[in-house]
RNA sequence: GGGCCGGUAGAUUAGUGGCAGAUCACCUGCCUUGCACGCAGGGGGUCGUGGGUUCAAGUCCCACCCGGUCCA
């Protein structure tokens, strides 16, 4: 969809003399004052005039243009937000915060919750991964880290706060006045919208051939296609700080003017030489006109600023890039320092998984750069960079360091075992033989082991292996996976077939102890059973459901299971004949699991507080599940949680329930519940609608949650943590039990213990020592009874090389031993043919039955084969046996060992056959 | 959330269902007054755990544990 003209006839365009125009190049319609011109302003249409030639009446700093922006705003009427972090954790569909609008997507802009402030201002730090590999390459255009500055006016038909034209009369007056930028150098392009599902026109102001601000109106949802009136006009805008800041600067890239010293202490630490300030500006300049960047139009580009210049191609490529190199770093850094400072943990899912995306890419940039500084230096020194305008950065500066130098740690790890993976693979005939790597090699290398294939190239190549990397390997290993995609489970509708019904009361809320009620059925068939309102605590925030009983006429029906969908709650019962409408009927919950549920749920809250507290900030909640049993709580950290970490945490929980704080739960304005408590209450992941029920541990810890709880952390009892696991990379698990379930399972190990010291023969106090012993011995033992083993072969092999037996040139040497089984056997068997290598020897246990049969060397030489003839002896005797041309192995039932010299009379004429083939 | 790869001696690892090996490190002796490369001998393994198939499992099947890695 494309908006009609009128859409971007604003009243302030025609009263301040504006014109409507058509852009020669690009056939963009735009606004203007300049009535001379003829192009829209934009890059490519129209190439970066502002360097070395700012617009602006002064320069401004990062600093002081966010200042500058949000002052404006706060002055007409706006209030002004604190930045959100730049990890989405109030959205499930994304992870990265991309743009200050998505802070308040979707409730807000659905209409549901009210907005925070209406107008506010927010100058919000997004993250944006699409653009990566054009970072540093544009001058500055393409940042993967940025600060979108942003005005936000939400209106409703009952609320109408502004629209378009006071949006971009502000815009103007801010660019004009406040900026000094001349008002005919300014340029309102029309343009279409569309994110997220919403959409809308917008103006993007432009000046001096580049965009600073995107003005949308936001007005429409996209449905299948088709676009809906949303309920809410948003005045979505953003101006991006960087370009702001960089523009009254007029530096040849925007690194100089974002990073300022910072950059100057890179280049230092690199020894990278920055290229003349007149190469630079050039680049740049056609930087700004690639419309797509890749290679062709990057070559391009540059072919173009070197005839400008007067330069050959390949010097300034090789004067440029190890300098797009540093910016690509120091953008890399700063990304990374807010990731982390925001608690992100790298792992191998999710946002983790970008963080280590980040770290690895950054890693080979400075590996390139030649920047033997660890990671975490760099980290830090952003931290000390930005420090004064986020302190939370330097709060965190500790997660921020260590994780960076286990992340490189891990990567260098990575790559040093895959080095010497790729030399083994390499070393294989087929490969050597063809001289190349197969391309399937070269795709799992990357797949399963993380090694680029730029690296797997640079290590075989030396080795005479070609590496091919075919353009499309990047579609390939894509490819690779789309094959299985989600295989996401339809929730069952539990409410499928029903009529029309009110919400139930939710009497266990605001009557948490209540263990009977009295409620008027409205529907019930066989199974299923809805009431007016409910003591049931239906299964939901990883809590199990309630069970219980429903009286009716003195008859009890069980209840096994409640669930609850669109605000109705359901009783699963065992199967009965329908209840009549309107009966009443009596509540009545098994209190025993209620408790030890509600006992495990508020230590779930409690422990998440300890191992925030032992372990830090970066610790959330990734899931927990409560049973009557037992419960468990996964947490986002970078490494295992040690033993002593473990009793930490599990000391401070049990902490909190002997102080007894109080646990409140109550319905808070969600507005109110965040501004007082933060983003950490969505620890169980997102929350709808505009009141949320808060879960609060005094002084400890606040969530949204509907679970159920104790009222006072006494009751729990005990905490008592049973063990840890790490479920998956950055995530671990602690498994606990609380209150009578504690206390039980401190039993089950006693128990053990007991049970361990009475089978040593041991007190409990001294059954480690006993253990330790005890291993200490078996292990002696085991090599005392090797060393028997050989002796014992040496003296027995002896004994039955004596009584063999020579047919034809075959020495057979036979016999059944007693006491001896398999193991004893193999080296008996061994020890004859090593002494005579015609030997042939076939020995029985008389133990086991295992049959042993080995034949030297010089008798396969003649073509007696051990296995064939362990094949044909055991199943003579009525086993089973087989083996190689030297060694056979088999078993026979011990009742046939009778049978035994019969058996060897046909292995004998085996043999004499044999001498007779060859005789022949 | 969906895949893929791996787990064998302290480290790096080989191993077709049939006697668990190599290299480095370690120990002892010799040689050489020593500088990653001298020689000989030696110690060190619950083959991740638990089931299953089999006469026989490091090897095949299943489940679990641990590590690595890619994608959304």
């Amino acid at each position: 969809m494309i908006a009609g003209p009128e859409a971007y006839r604003l009243k302030f365009f025609l009263d301040n003399g504006f014109t409507r125009k058509q852009c020669k190049m690009c056939k963009r319609n735009f606004w203007t004052l300049d009535p001379e011109r003829e192009l829209c302003g934009d890059s490519p249409c129209v190439p970066y005039s502002f360097i070395n030639n700012p617009p602006t009446k002064r320069s401004f700093n990062i600093k002081e243009m966010r200042e500058a922006f949000l002052s404006f705003f706060e002055k007409r009427g706006h209030t002004r937000v604190r930045r959100y972090p730049v990890v989405a954790r109030w959205r499930d569909d994304i992870f990265l915060t991309i743009a200050s609008i998505a802070c308040f997507q979707p409730h807000v802009t659905s209409g549901e919750v009210p907005p925070p402030f209406n107008p506010l201002t927010i100058s919000q730090p997004c993250i944006r991964m699409n653009d990566l590999d054009n970072v540093g390459k544009t001058g500055g255009r393409h940042l993967t880290i940025f600060e979108m500055m942003a005005h936000h006016a939400f209106s409703s038909k009952e609320n109408e706060v502004y629209w378009k034209e006071d949006t971009v009369s502000y815009h103007h007056e801010f660019l004009t006045k406040d900026l000094g930028i001349p008002g005919d150098e300014i340029a309102y392009i029309e343009h279409w919208w569309e994110g997220g599902g919403d959409a809308g026109p917008d103006l993007e102001g432009i000046v001096r051939g580049l965009e600073l601000s995107t003005l949308v109106f936001m007005q429409y949802r996209k449905i299948n296609g088709a676009y809906r009136e949303l309920p809410l006009r948003i005045v979505d805008t953003g101006y991006g700080l960087e370009r702001f800041a960089w523009i009254s600067q007029g530096t040849p890239t925007a690194f100089e003017t974002i990073y300022g010293r910072l950059f100057e202490d890179l280049l230092k630490i690199s020894g990278i030489e920055r290229p003349d300030p007149k190469v630079l500006a050039e680049a740049t300049k056609f930087a700004g006109m690639m419309n797509i960047v890749d290679e062709g139009s990057i070559r391009a580009a540059r072919e173009r600023v070197a005839s400008t210049l007067g330069m050959d191609p390949a010097s300034l490529d090789s004067q440029l890039k190890p300098f797009e190199i540093l910016m690509a770093i120091l953008d890399h850094t700063k990304t990374l320092a807010f990731m982390l400072g925001d608690g992100i943990v790298p792992s191998n899912v999710q946002a983790g998984y970008l963080a280590r995306l980040m770290i690895r890419r950054v890693k080979r940039m400075m590996d390139y750069a030649q920047i033997s500084k660890p990671l975490s230096e760099l980290l830090a020194m952003q931290v000390s960079y930005w420090g004064d305008q986020f302190p939370e950065l330097i709060e965190n500066l500790d997660y921020i360091v260590r994780v960076a130098d286990l992340e490189v740690a891990r990567y260098t790890k990575t790559i040093d075992q895959g080095k010497s993976l790729i030399l083994r693979i390499i070393k294989d005939p087929e490969i050597k033989r063809r001289g190349a790597l197969p391309l399937n090699q070269l795709i799992q290398l990357y797949d399963s082991h993380g090694l680029p294939p730029e690296i797997v190239k640079a290590v075989s190549e030396p080795h005479g292996i070609k590496v091919d990397i075919p353009d499309t390997f990047d579609t390939m290993v894509a490819e690779l996976h789309s094959s299985s995609q989600s295989s996401k489970k339809e929730d069952e509708d539990i409410l499928q077939d029903l009529p029309p019904l009110p919400q139930t009361e939710l009497v266990y809320y605001y009557e948490p102890k209540t263990k009977r009620l009295k409620a008027k059925v409205l529907y019930s068939d066989r199974t299923r059973v809805i009431l007016d309102r409910t003591i049931f605590y239906p299964e939901g925030g990883g809590q199990l459901s309630d069970t219980g009983s429903l009286t009716v006429d003195g008859r009890q029906i069980r209840v096994i299971n409640v669930q609850k969908s669109r605000g109705i709650v359901v009783h699963f019962v065992e199967e009965i004949a329908p209840i009549k409408e309107g009966t009443y009927v009596e509540c009545l919950v098994d209190w025993e699991r209620r408790v030890a549920l509600m006992r495990h749920h508020s230590s779930t809250h409690i422990l998440l507080g300890a191992a925030r507290r032992v372990l830090g900030e970066h610790v959330w909640q990734e899931g927990a599940q409560k049973s009557v049993e037992k419960s468990r709580l996964d947490i986002s950290h970078f490494e295992k949680i040690s033993p002593s970490q473990l009793r930490e945490i599990e000391v401070l929980a049990n902490k909190v329930v002997q102080e007894c704080r109080p646990i409140r739960a109550y319905f808070e304005d969600r507005n109110k519940a965040e501004q007082r408590f933060g983003m950490r209450l969505y620890q169980g992941g997102v929350v709808q609608g505009p009141t949320i029920r808060v879960v609060e541990v005094e002084d400890w810890d606040a969530e949204a949650c509907g679970g159920i709880h104790c009222s006072n952390t006494g009751e729990i009892g005990l905490i008592k943590i049973i063990r840890s696991e790490r479920i998956q990379d950055g995530v671990e698990r602690i498994e606990f039990v609380s209150g009578e379930q504690a206390i039980r399972f401190i039993h089950s190990q006693e128990l053990t213990l007991q049970e361990i010291s009475r089978i040593l023969n041991t007190p409990a106090e001294r059954v480690e020592k006993a253990t330790a012993k005890l291993m200490e011995e078996f292990s002696t033992s085991k090599r005392q009874i090797e060393r028997l083993r050989k002796i014992l072969a040496q003296r027995v092999s002896t004994e039955l090389s004596l009584r063999s037996e020579k047919i034809g040139g075959i020495t057979l040497v036979k016999g059944t031993l007693e006491d001896l089984s398999n193991e004893d056997l193999i080296p008996i068997a061994s020890q004859i043919v090593e002494r005579d290598h015609n030997a042939l020897a076939i020995l029985v246990s008389k133990v086991d039955g295992s049959v042993v049969c080995m034949a030297g060397e010089g008798a396969t030489g003649r073509g007696l084969n051990a296995g064939k003839i362990t094949e044909v002896f055991t199943r003579s005797m009525g086993g089973r046996g087989g083996g190689k041309s030297d060694v056979g192995q088999g078993r026979v039932p011990l009742e046939t060992l009778d049978r035994f010299e019969q058996s060897i009379q046909s292995i004998k004429n085996i043999i004499e056959g044999l001498n007779k083939n060859k005789s022949q």
